[in-house]
RNA sequence: GCCUCCGUAGCUCAGCUGGAUAGAGCACCGGACUUCUAAUCCGAUGGUCGCAGGUUCGAAUCCUGCCGGGGGCGCCA
């Protein structure tokens, strides 16, 4: 039995008391949700429902958690209930209803953990978006693991979604970098408000050795900006390819430009009378809709503002369909927030159809100390510095395993150690350890078979193990609903401890050699290999490699 | 000044859409390899959840104020 299943029999259990109590069953929740309780004494699952459901219901807890437990209790698969405390509802499986999970997971195999949670939402997520002037930096490495694996998490519980770059590749600071670039293949210092770094010297030369004619051409200006534009972009394309970050579209600011969006948007935003002239610019009245000030849309030299942009490309998502626009910023931008909302709610869309999530800063350490110099990009650490140092794993696993809220110390001496204290071995240790199991067993010619006696599975490290396997397609809807990826992370290593623990009991999986297998030694394999499909899954999610052998 | 994130074990952090005796890893101490990977596991130690109020049957979790630290507050992009 699932917990979700337990759940949906403990409402009805609950359903059934309001109405033999004559108790009142609007009160009720349209869905709960059972706990894992710390201690074993508290039985497998817990429900606090009499606690939350009496008091409305006007009657007491414990009176109502008795009804509950009579009616519970004759249910299929549950072996005991208990009420403690002032209320709460200890349940018991039998061992055959909690192994049946196993069976489960290994007929879903890579779909195991899929849920529709967010069926039928139809949602853009934007992140990264690093200016196609330089690398990604560190900030931008954190969101390229974690949006990605937030895209991952979102559409495996049902969410159509679509995952964009947005290329600011009009304004001033593409003429900075065409600029740079120019001044740096004539030899000379790199002008005021210049890009520097080696990247500007390869990308200069890049240029020249694709257009040998760029600096006698008419304007050679427009030759380095459009092919040093062009080379840019591609490098940081195949710098996320290769960190694993799949981007569905890379949107063109310049594009919103060209097809006049920028005209269009603001003139829907004139028409719905929020934009206004003064001090010879055009504003967006965003104070109306929660902003500190107003937003300046064409600035009084008659030059569209990124603002101006930011409201097109608004629009254009929306009107290619997408109802639910979730966006990733570092911290640096929080203050963009409320203009940024401020346009949703301008072109009258409900609030929640924009999403805002901010993430604090990276920090590389090493030996304790940050890293503050980047050998190509200068003064920044760069995406190509985190997976120098410490490979993709490791680091798409440690930008994943917080929450985007803490700051991140990333140490480059925890995340390359090969042992328990750098998680994402011990993740990945676990996962090798199911196959060195798989191994053994179809050596011996033990085989998964048809079925298994799931009743066989009652030792507390297997009853712990097929537990944690139940809990993943409920971490993963979390994971989406919060976006909060790094759910997944700590659910892995809880997962990776509990079959660690698993195999190191004193449980035999496979038949020692010369023995025939045994229906447990059968049961036993059924729990390795769907920790086996969980783990795959689970890092799957995270984009995190599972090798079979380390 | 205003906005925002953080403050939980010696360290790094989970837990925060209110629930039972607050968890994990590391570090420290003591154990377990004739065995499917010991890159693992078991046990012990370790806490006024920054401080003070409030909400309630119940607060690490929600609200207010304060303290400490990170970041942000342009007709820049």
């Amino acid at each position: 039995m699932t917990p979700e299943t337990l759940a949906e029999k403990v409402l009805s259990a609950t359903r059934e008391a309001f109405e033999a109590l004559g108790l009142d069953a609007a009160v009720l929740p349209v869905q709960t949700a059972v706990e894992r309780p710390r201690d074993p004494k508290h039985g497998d699952y817990a429900s606090n429902i009499a606690l939350q459901t009496a008091k409305k219901a006007g009657t007491n807890p414990r009176a109502l958690a008795e009804k509950i437990t009579e009616i519970l209790a004759a249910t299929d698969g549950v072996a005991k209930v208990d009420i403690a405390g002032p209320g709460f509802l200890n349940i018991s499986l039998d061992a055959a209803a909690a192994g049946e999970i196993a069976g489960k997971v290994v007929a879903a195999g890579d779909s195991y953990g899929t849920n529709n949670s967010m069926e039928g939402v139809y949602a853009n997520l934007e992140f990264v978006s690093a200016n196609p002037t330089g690398p990604i930096h560190a900030g931008g490495t954190r969101w390229a693991a974690m949006g990605d694996a937030l895209a991952r998490v979102m559409r495996a519980s049902g969410a159509k979604l679509t995952s964009e770059y947005y290329v600011n590749d009009a304004g001033a600071q593409i003429d900075h970098f065409a600029n740079s670039l120019l001044a740096r293949a004539k030899g000379e210092p790199t002008p005021e408000n210049g890009y520097v770094g080696a990247y500007i010297d390869e990308i200069a030369a890049d240029v020249l050795k694709a257009r040998p004619d760029a600096l006698t051409a008419p304007e050679p200006i427009e030759v380095f900006r459009t092919v040093g534009l062009e080379l840019m972009l591609n490098d940081i394309k195949q710098t996320l390819a290769d960190f694993g970050t799949h981007f569905d579209v890379f949107f063109s600011e310049k594009g919103l430009h060209d097809r006049g969006e920028i005209d269009t948007a603001v003139q829907r935003l004139t028409d719905l009378g929020h934009v206004y002239e003064a001090d010879g610019a055009v504003w967006l009245r965003t104070t109306e809709f929660g902003d500190d000030k107003d937003r300046v849309l064409k600035n009084s030299r008659g030059a569209w503002t990124y603002f101006a942009s930011d409201c097109a490309y608004y629009l254009d998502k929306r009107e290619r369909g997408f109802e639910k626009l979730v966006f990733m910023l570092g911290a640096d931008h929080h203050g963009y927030v409320g203009r940024m909302q401020a346009i949703s709610r301008a072109f009258g869309d409900e609030p929640g159809t924009m999403e805002i999530l901010i993430g604090q800063f990276v920090n590389l350490l090493k030996n304790g100390e940050p890293i503050r110099l980047s050998k190509r990009a200068g003064n920044m650490i760069t995406l190509n510095d985190v997976v120098e140092a410490v490979g993709v794993d490791a680091a798409r696993y440690a930008l994943t395993r917080y929450s985007a809220d803490s700051m991140i110390d990333l140490d480059i001496d925890l995340w390359t150690k090969h042992g328990n204290e750098n998680p994402v071995y011990y993740v990945q240790y676990a996962h090798s350890r199911t196959h060195g199991v798989l191994r053994t067993a179809r050596d011996r010619g033990l085989q998964l078979g048809d079925g298994y006696d799931a009743s066989l599975l009652d030792k507390p490290q297997e009853s712990d193990l097929l537990k944690a396997l139940a809990e993943f397609p409920a971490v993963v809807a979390t994971a989406a609903e919060l976006r909060e990826p790094h759910r997944v992370a700590r659910y892995a290593e809880e997962l990776a401890g509990a079959w660690h623990r698993f195999q190191n009991s004193d449980s035999q999986i496979v038949q020692r050699v010369g023995e025939e297998p045994g229906p447990v030694n059968v049961a036993r394999l059924w729990l390795t290999e769907s920790s086996r499909i969980v783990l795959v899954n689970a890092l799957g999610m995270l984009g995190v490699s599972a090798p079979e052998r380390m």
